[in-house]
DNA sequence: TTGACATGATACCAAATGGTTTCATATTTA
DNA sequence: TAAATATGAAACCATTTGGTATCATGTCAA
């Protein structure tokens, strides 16, 4: 599963830096003080768990969120849903409110 | 964050069956081909991590879900909103027609 | 074509992880 | 009180993980 892609909190930050921008490996490694092969091991674990895309052009290797594979993730959450009643009556409550 | 915990299947099955009950460290083991030892390890990783809390009682502890632990896990996807709309739409949807 | 650039790949290392075994401690209960 | 029960804790081990350094490869541009 991509959880073990998540346990690492560079990672996370990763998907957060790429939530904003798709960006490059060493775009990527500017904002961590570590090693380009340090970084790129992570995006690596971040594309076999599904949770990036990865587009090579030229040189370079594009790396991209994935909603999909973050979905997936997000979603076995919902096994869980019983147990937070309250949640989902927030939400419901302020679509009820955005349909009036 | 409590991501490390959830990075191993066995948290997560354990996870699954204490939503079904909440269950001694002995009757968790049960359900894996390991040690008890084991098992308690794992629980102790899902106590840190605040997904389960524990109630010691006699020479028992009874090890029950946290939801909140759980849902401060599940609310960190909440920085990706944006990138997931349609489940929204699809939840939205579904709310309407639940509202019927 | 040649050099600079972006990445791939490999070997290596220390620390963390997931497991085991063994023994100690606390609590029932006969 | 003594034996059985439920857990705590520590030592130990193999594997994985997160990092480094180094070198190879492919691509762009002059």
């Amino acid at each position: 599963m991509g959880f073990r892609a998540l346990a690492d909190p560079t990672r996370r930050n990763i998907l957060r830096l790429l939530a904003a921008n798709e960006m490059t490996i060493a775009e990527v490694a500017e904002n961590f003080d570590m090693t380009r092969a340090a970084v790129k091991k992570h995006l690596s674990i971040l594309s076999d768990g599904g949770l990036i895309t990865v587009q090579v052009s030229g040189r370079s290797r594009v790396n991209a969120l994935n909603p999909d594979g973050l979905r997936r993730v997000f979603d076995w959450f919902s096994y869980f849903d019983a147990f937070w009643d309250e949640r989902l009556d927030t939400l419901k409550s302020e679509i009820e409110k955005d349909m009036q």
